[in-house]
DNA sequence: TAAATAGTGTCTCTCAGACATTATCTT
DNA sequence: AAGATAATGTCTGAGAGACACTATTTA
């Protein structure tokens, strides 16, 4: 943009990485080696350069970062940031992009001579004030974004490996929301919904029980119905209170 | 930004304002003064200036182009567009904000002399190639947007005066979605939704059956249970066919 | 055998959709 | 009265949650 009377800003573009590992949601973070918040934990990312898209800037970040191809990685853009003072370098305008994946082997640091790593998400967001500029704000909103596509998408089989079991999607969906899930009905519900899973054939052994039968993933995106977050249960009030919404 | 080594562009934010009238979804749209397309429809948007927030910066541009003070109008971002080649000026990355409201006398024509004026959308929708820039894909992604709130959202009672009749509410979700509703089973939902209509003690007079109840609209944002748009009804094929899903 | 894990069946409650019925106004 | 619109009631079926029960492995 070369004309003089439009206001410049730089355009970032970040992304929240996240995966289940050791039983608990990570997230992709690089250690800062410049100013500022040097030696701080960010979230990957990167400015948008001149001639490519958004998604592209967020595929390219993500194969810089983590050395992988980002072709189906989920990779969906949340929102963007630009409040006046979230870069004390100047007016910086960061679009945050949320990548789901399984838990591979382990991401290699990048060009930018920065530490890639997993760090836990509980943790990470336990310490508000400990993360550069305003990540911890975008993690925040990538973490609730993710738990509420779980529920009406299939998008808990990206975060598992290419087979797995139906116990092994569980853990996912109550790692990911924090809750307990009852397994009988979860078996019953990712079953039962259309496209979600496909078996194929084999079984798992050696693990001391009833052998489980492997599933992938299958071609539905939507889930329906849906698997639900909450148990939401509202009327417990059934006596003589007069009003009881919240 | 006043860094070298980082691409610069222009920040503009886009609003997709809509509105219930004359029983059809309509947007706020201007006519460009200037090229390039000039004279075709747009979104009123602008740049971001160097020292305000997306959101406020969203707010301010629907007080120019509207007149109204957009305080709790349920302005909400959408998301961003950066395609390179989206503005023939050079670079400009796009924050887009909906907006809903309900049918307000009329929009001032903005400080730019731009006319500023409802359309329809489903006429907009249906010429593809006649907005300027890439409105058009911003405004199908706005609409489906606030079609999706509606469902599990107390979004709806924006579209109408401060007091409504059940009627009218349902009208609007009629008119957003495109589909008719049975009005015995939507007067039972929504009055059944925890906070989502309060009865103002009035009624309505003079329309020629029994006065409906007037409403206004409860503290609740979320809908529990939701308000369904598609009957999806699945199981139809409950013959002796194998697999089903699609 | 017991323990452990996988998977099925059953019951109850909520809620959606279809539609009949009653209520209250205007003409 | 008739017609119109508002509101309630009733029935059926899908689906969620609780939990008993069966199935199949390892130790």
């Amino acid at each position: 943009m070369t004309r003089p009377d439009v206001p410049c800003s730089a355009v970032a573009v970040d992304l929240a990485v996240l995966t289940v590992r050791d039983r608990c949601l990570h997230v992709l973070v690089v250690v800062r080696a410049k100013r500022p918040h040097q030696g701080r934990l960010a979230l990957p990312g990167g400015f948008l350069e001149p001639d490519e898209d958004l998604d592209q800037a967020a595929h390219r970040e993500l194969a810089e970062e983590t050395g992988l191809d980002a072709a189906d990685l989920n990779v969906h853009q949340l929102r963007s940031y630009g409040a006046p003072d979230r870069d004390p370098r100047g007016r910086v305008v960061s679009v945050c992009y949320v990548a789901l994946m399984p838990d591979l082997p382990l991401p290699i640091a990048g060009g930018d001579a920065r530490a890639a790593d997993w760090a836990p998400v509980e943790q990470l967001l336990a310490e508000p004030d400990q993360r550069a500029f305003d990540h911890h704000l975008l993690l925040t909103d990538a973490v609730e974004h993710a738990r509420d596509r779980l529920s009406h998408t299939t998008l808990a089989t990206t975060f598992c490996p290419p087979e797995f079991t139906i116990a092994q999607l569980r853990e996912v969906y109550e790692i990911v929301w924090g809750t307990q899930l009852d397994p009988s009905n979860f078996h019953r519900k990712v079953t039962g919904a259309p496209g979600f899973l496909v078996p194929t054939g084999g079984r798992t052994a050696g693990t001391g029980g009833r052998p489980a039968t492997l599933h992938r993933a299958g071609p539905a995106t939507r889930l329906h119905p849906a698997i639900l977050r909450e148990p939401h249960s509202e009327q417990h009030t059934k006596g003589a209170t007069g009003h009881e919404y919240r």
